[in-house]
RNA sequence: GCCUUCGUAGCUCAGUGGUAGAGCACUUCCUUGGUAAGGAAGAGGUCGGCAGUUCAAUCCUGCUCGAAGGCUCCA
């Protein structure tokens, strides 16, 4: 007899050799039928492995992590099948489950699978389903397995097989399907109810660009068909928080052509909620001792060779640009802190002056390959809230969980609440694309570490995500369609102020090197909008709405009064507009709902007698009767309720 | 940049090898209405651009520009 620990602390007795569907059964037939796959001391395992000795067990179903992605990694077999038996000659590569759903690598050998196959192809999946085909699992030597795909003549297989050690290869094979795996798998097809094939992509084969174009298929399967439907209305739902549509919608930017891609134009009420934003910061930095400059678009190409950005990325960047007469060359600026640098250096500095804290809100521009231009997450020109902080070595720490808060501060006062702490590291395998000394990277490395787990960061760590000169500490959130992107960050940098030779005398009277700190808590303001804009679904908290009201006239006779109303509102900073058009008060009301107006005041023959003003807000409907003061008083609560002051949270 | 798909009015979208249509928005007129769409009329498009096939191209073909979803890249 063996001992199965399950994961509520108790055990049960099984035979030797017994299962975790015996265990499951043991529990509740429920479980059992639900089951797919087991965790058999900490390894996902398939249901039928038989169990030795003393073990843990965790069954998992649908509602797990790992029981999911089991169930979509059959799934990528079940699709694999499907596409074999309709695309003849078709080879695989490799099938993973993903975050939602699955994907199979094939060479689809010539033939082209568009979006009228996906049908098709859903079809197939769900008739092998019901065949309720077992995922079988053969352990295999490696020699036979070279056999079976040399035979076959796939080289994708071979290739994968080359990186495996003999005596650990397995196939799974289910009904014609016959696939090199590591497995877990669900016990059969049958478990399959619901299957959409959501696109197809190219992908490189391994992910090397000079290497062949596989055809990627996306799919994504549920245990049942209802769930099928909700995923999809979830996907729906966040689509129309996209912000590119919700921007056009909102009139708050846009794209021309004829500007140029990646180039976007900020409309009136898309540069005002970028104002806002940038007065917000302003004002926590001011209180946090930063100073504001302001420098140029451009800078001579010498100093980004001083800096290594020219070495780094010249080829990949807008080319420089030449005066006619003199041949000079200059480059969009790509990056604001060699002209810091300058600044720094722009006279003599006393450890007096330290820590010098250099903010500009900069417009950058660097070269994106087209196929990488996204909304306002990934463009050609952007503006960041940029500022480099220039210290001694011993300040480093402690300015480090200076910004460190202030971008907490800012995440908080935007209700950013969904962000993982990214400390981004070097890449462990190549150094080559980094410059400085290995002393200077692992002080760097070890500062953010240890800044980052004095604030009490939940952080990840991702190697090979460190800038060519140093380290970051990165605050990445998820857009609408689940896509990463990097929003605030916080560099260690030693290397720029050897390049630049910055100096400064300590109070030694030695000269001594300052290390700088690049920091944007918004990142850039162009992708920041954008996720704000999605988190909100264009709802903005009333501080930043590009426009708070809208006095909304119930006639013409009453123009005159509620343009009076609005005055005194715009004379305490409150902005919108007045309807003026000939419209029905219903009317009125429903474009400024659409237009997500948060406020919205009703001027008719009652408001005008007794002076006062009607109150309705967005989404929940009217408020009732307000003099004019007690509206300015209402908004102004609203709007400073979001914004506590930086350092008094 | 690469792969797949897409490109008709400001927006959302129909449509056809014989030089185009709807709804909303816009303009004008009527209506002066109390908490999510009042009515009528009008204007608006070299059907992304350039070539080609054809008696004839918005529709077919090629190239090009732009967009979408991935891949690769991201100071």
């Amino acid at each position: 007899m063996i001992n199965i620990l399950l994961p509520d602390g108790s055990s049960r007795q099984f035979e030797k050799g017994a299962t975790p569907m015996d265990v499951a059964l043991s529990i509740s037939e429920g479980l059992a039928r639900n089951v797919l796959a087991a965790k058999i001391n900490g390894q996902v395992r398939d249901l039928n492995t038989p169990i030795e000795e003393d073990a843990s067990i965790q069954l998992l179903t649908w509602n797990d992590t790992d029981g999911k992605s089991t169930f979509w990694h059959s799934s990528a077999h079940l699709m694999a099948e499907a596409l074999e038996a309709i695309y003849p000659g078709v080879k695989f590569w490799v099938g993973p489950p993903v975050e939602n759903g699955f994907y199979y690598d094939i060479d689809t050998n010539g033939q082209v699978i568009s979006h009228e196959d996906f049908k098709k192809i859903e079809d197939k999946m769900l008739e092998l389903a019901r065949q309720k085909n077992a995922f079988e699992r053969i352990p295999m030597p490696k020699g036979d397995a070279i056999r079976y795909f040399e035979e076959k003549g796939d080289e994708y297989k071979l290739d994968l097989l080359q990186g495996l050690e003999d005596g650990q290869i397995t196939f799974y094979k289910q009904g014609n399907f016959t696939d090199l795996c590591r497995g877990p798998h669900i016990p059969n097809t049958s478990y399959i109810k619901a299957a959409k094939i959501m696109n197809v992509a190219g992908a490189y084969f391994k992910g090397d660009q000079n290497n062949k174009v596989l055809t990627r298929v996306y799919g994504i399967t549920f245990p049942k068909q209802k769930e099928l439907e909700e995923y999809l209305v979830v996907l729906e739902e966040a689509k129309r928080r996209d912000h590119r549509k919700l921007g056009q919608e909102l009139d708050l930017f846009t794209f021309s052509d004829k500007v140029g891609k990646g180039l976007p134009l900020w409309l009136p009420k898309g540069a005002m909620l970028r104002e806002r934003l940038e007065n917000f910061l302003r004002k926590a930095q001011v209180r946090s001792g930063y100073q504001q400059v302001v420098t140029p678009h451009i800078g001579s190409k010498a100093l980004y060779e001083t800096s290594g950005h020219w070495e780094k990325y010249g080829a990949d960047s807008f080319q420089p640009i030449r005066t006619p007469e003199e041949g000079e060359e200059f480059m969009l600026k790509p990056m604001n802190c060699p002209h810091h640098c300058e600044i720094f250096k722009a006279r003599p500095r006393s450890y007096r002056d330290l820590p010098l804290r250099l903010a500009e809100f900069g417009t950058v521009y660097r070269y994106e390959q087209s196929g990488e231009l996204h909304g306002l997450t990934r463009v050609r020109g952007f503006t960041q809230d940029d500022a480099h902080i220039f210290c001694s070595s011993d300040q480093v720490e402690d300015e480090f969980k200076k910004v460190i808060d202030l971008v907490l501060y800012v995440f908080k006062s935007l209700g950013f609440e969904d962000y993982s702490a990214q400390i981004s590291l070097r890449s462990r395998e190549d150094r080559s694309k980094y410059i400085g000394s290995d002393e200077d990277w692992e002080k760097a490395e070890s500062a953010i570490q240890k800044a980052a787990k004095e604030k009490g960061l939940n952080t990840v760590i991702e190697y090979g995500e460190a800038a060519f000169y140093g380290p970051k500490l990165d605050f990445m959130v998820k857009d609408a369609l689940g896509r990463k992107w990097q929003l605030g960050t916080i560099q260690v940098d030693y290397q720029l102020p050897n390049r630049f030779s910055l100096e400064y005398v300590g109070a030694d009277n030695q000269k001594h090197r300052p290390v700088m700190i690049h920091r944007a808590p918004f990142g850039s303001m162009e992708r920041f909008i954008a996720i704000l804009i999605e988190n909100t679904a264009g709802n903005f908290p009333l501080w930043l709405s590009p426009e708070q009201i809208a006095v909304l006239p119930i006639s013409e006779k009453y123009e005159e009064y509620a343009n009076d109303v609005f005055l005194a509102l715009q004379e305490n900073d409150i902005r919108g507009y007045v309807d003026h058009r000939a419209e029905k008060i219903g009317r009125k009301i429903r474009d400024a709902e659409i237009n997500k107006i948060p406020l919205m005041i009703i001027i008719g023959e009652k408001e005008q007698e007794e002076g006062k003003i009607s109150l309705r807000k967005k989404g929940e409907g009217d408020l009732g009767s307000f003099t004019i003061d007690e509206f300015v008083a209402y908004a102004q609560q609203e709007i400073n309720k979001n914004i506590p002051k930086f350092g008094n949270n």
